[in-house]
DNA sequence: CTGTTAGCGCCTTCAA
DNA sequence: TTGAAGGCGCTAACAG
């Protein structure tokens, strides 16, 4: 039904290798030959089968990434980052998400392996690094870099942002701003990164001589009534987008504004939060060059295929965007 | 170097055939050697090889999404509900973006052909629907359904919003708030869906007895001094996302505010849209339903497999949700 | 039930 | 340069 590389040699009168190299460009092929090759190529309308090509070379010159969710503009731009790496490479990328779920996570990476992608990128379900299958996988010939979300000590490339300056970032503005008593939203503390951002966070209180009250540290969601009871955060610092949102709502309900009653600086642009009113203060990742980076490692590595080599640890600076929200009135 | 299922055929010491009968149940084995199998896949670590398992059964159970970006939040909630159909059913979902470009998208769509996805959502970049190669991938037994921006008569299955409706629903708020003026702003007009908007819009308009000024339609994005220069508008209406952000920052450029300066209503959920101050007035899409429908009818179509049947267009309502920016004060 | 075997579509020596 | 042939890993008959 649908046509092969022998249909085309059929219709073509020649042999099935000679179509085969017309289209891989292995082997040169006279020009009479090759012209009426392609013209037979376009007649029938033939699609080369990747999936044979694929059991042949054993290569499907196809990339996965995993990511814990496709909505937060982080990951897409992660993403855009790493497929246009691979696209200048001549690779595809194929994404998945693992709603933060490892047994998810487990899956997917079971099935790009079964896929045969020739290599992975993972941005880690929040939960156990799945390192046994990690290693496994490059055992196997799939190579496998972590990125953004990355797990603690473990031999596998990595690129992320340097968190903990992250953190220190973000507060050292605060309290550059004149803010005393700074309250820390984070997200999951089961998060390598989270943890970091809050230990960031702590050592810019340190450095200020400001003492951390631990009333004041909310890992997870806000609860109402966090900001109102004694003893009240004159700011807040959000460790990453999705919480930043959640205490911004939470502000909100308590009827407090920024920075008129509370300052407020987050980790991770916020979709158009220039149009925030005030604009948010930002402590900005390179999202889209953690990707593009990544990208390039695996690549390098599938293609070099050689030994081993050193381990790859790339850390990338965050960047302060001043809004309003952290201008002390 | 990677296990194959002869491999562990040795290390069970039974026959391949066997092996490939526990790992697909399609025949049954005994519970003795069924065991003996399943022990030595665990023990050499052993995944099946989807390749050669496609390239044997010509089915992938793959399907592949093109879409025209991620980071609209549009588009990742189709994609959530595409995807979760598709899980359902043993699927897996392979997203690519086209970038809005049309040459790419008849690239990705090629790609997904040669990697033989089972089937393939596509919606369109904006320009010229790919209809040649969409009814030459049909022919070849690789289904299309196309979902959120659909071709305007053509031999596919199609699920999108109403969106005349859409762009009525908003205007008529509008309308019904007291705002006189209302100025329309659209996407491309390449767009069907953006026509069809604007076509809604108007269709408000005139139900009111309200006509539609040509110079309160702006078509593409806003350039500054429309709003100031008249005629100005009472309201802004916005026939999509990405547009409702830089009618807002215009809007903040000229320093006018919503509701108190100009009504304000957009189609499609912006991030965070409760947050803004005022909140905003929205036509919400069912983002995730579109993906989902869309998934069931291709996958329908895929496991079907008989006569083509009816074509199915498939029409969803968008609801208002009514937020500050549209309170006439 | 279990084992054997013939390809799926393609690429790649290897001879001619 | 061209053509013929083997086999990538797996599934699905089919024969035992």
């Amino acid at each position: 039904m649908m046509a092969t590389i022998r249909d085309i040699a059929g219709a073509a009168g020649v042999a099935v290798g000679t179509v085969s190299n017309v289209i891989t460009g292995s082997t040169p092929v006279s020009e009479p030959l090759r012209r009426k090759v392609q013209a037979a190529i376009r007649r029938l309308g033939y699609q080369p089968n990747h999936i044979a090509r694929s059991l042949k070379t054993s290569r499907t010159r196809t990339l996965g990434i995993v990511v814990p969710d496709l909505a937060t503009p982080h990951y897409s731009k992660l993403i855009r980052g790493a497929e246009t790496a691979a696209r200048e490479k001549g690779y595809t990328m194929v994404v998945v998400t693992s709603s933060d779920d490892v047994a998810r996570q487990q899956d997917l990476l079971s099935l790009l392996w079964s896929q045969r992608m020739d290599g992975v990128l993972l941005a880690m379900a929040a939960g156990p690094a799945p390192l046994k299958l990690i290693v496994r996988m490059a055992a196997a010939g799939v190579r496998v870099v972590c990125l953004d979300r990355i797990p603690g000590r473990a031999p596998v490339d990595s690129v992320s942002v340097d968190d903990v300056e992250a953190g220190r970032l973000g507060v050292r503005h605060l309290v550059e701003q004149g803010y005393r008593r700074i309250a820390i939203v984070t997200g999951p503390q089961r998060l390598r990164n989270e943890r970091r951002r809050l230990l960031g966070a702590k050592l810019a209180l340190e450095e200020s001589g400001l003492s951390l009250e631990e009333g004041l540290v909310w890992p997870g969601n806000l609860l109402t009534g966090d900001l109102m009871e004694p003893p009240a955060p004159d700011a807040v610092f959000c460790t990453n987008g999705p919480t930043a949102l959640g205490a911004l709502r939470m502000l909100r309900q308590c009827g407090l504004r920024t920075p008129d009653h509370v300052g407020f600086v987050t980790i991770d642009e916020l979709t158009a939060d220039d149009l925030f009113y005030p604009t948010i203060t930002a402590v900005v990742q390179p999202a889209y060059e953690i990707g593009w980076r990544a990208a390039e490692i695996l690549l390098r590595r599938i293609e070099d295929a050689g030994p081993e080599g050193e381990l790859e640890t790339v850390r990338l600076d965050a960047a302060l965007r001043v809004g309003d929200s952290s201008q002390r009135r």
